[in-house]
DNA sequence: ATAATGTTTCGACACTTGGCGAAGTATAAA
DNA sequence: TTTATACTTCGCCAAGTGTCGAAACATTAT
């Protein structure tokens, strides 16, 4: 039971990957989950505005997202995604891995992680 | 010598596959080269739009354009392009070859082949 | 030359999209 | 039960994008 493939959702997909701010996000999964105050951490963007985004990337596929406690955590497609999800992702990586944009990023989160979520979300506004 | 890859050239990819009508003339290109009158009769668009289209895609570094007599023909981005573009086509080829749009595509564009490109651009309006 | 053809560029317009803050929802802490 | 925290939804606005027609450009035909 393989359903056929719509132009629509290829569509999700390339314009999930079609913004900047998006991508960064796509690339920061790709070390470990993260929930939106740490996302937050690293984009300089309102809440409301990553938590859209979020959305748009959710909705395409290419990330899951999953709630614990107060917190939600969204981590890259997994098996449970569509190929084209998963491909899309590999994709990504392996054009972006190299930027100096990403490096950045992953220096960041590295300072991220070291923070607890408590504190960081805190610094919300 | 490989110069670091930019999320700028990145985006220009992605950017560039965002849009249903590209995702489309990329999708005709898979069979053969054409020209630009014949993805005319393909979409039914204005011949600026197309053209503009085409511009972005050869920008991303997705398509290839060369000149030959009073035609432009456009081809899928080769060797000479990016592994980040031509991994996109590839991958693009992989999530949309299936589609029903893409079937419908396919035939309209068995057609096109059949008519002279004289008569396809007479048409133009 | 002049005209015709194929394509691109330009300017304008409608529509979409990324951004924000305010208000709403849900879970945890007091 | 209140209060606080984490996140989402909503409405709005500025900026960006797809579309067109008119005009420009380039090549071929007359």
């Amino acid at each position: 039971m393989r359903s056929t493939p719509s132009l629509k959702s290829v569509l999700l997909i390339t314009n999930a990957l079609a913004d900047a701010n998006r991508v960064r996000l796509l690339m920061a999964l790709r070390v470990s989950e993260l929930c939106l105050c740490q996302l937050l951490g690293l984009l300089k963007l309102a809440p409301s505005t990553v938590s859209k985004h979020m959305s748009i990337l959710h909705h395409a596929g290419l990330v899951s997202a999953e709630k614990r406690g107060k917190w939600v955590y969204y981590s890259l497609a997994g098996r449970d995604a569509s190929p084209a999800a998963r491909d899309a992702v590999a994709w990504l990586i392996a054009a972006a891995a190299g930027t100096r944009e990403a490096g950045a990023d992953a220096r960041t989160l590295k300072k991220v992680a070291r923070t607890s979520r408590d504190t960081l979300c805190k610094c919300y506004r």
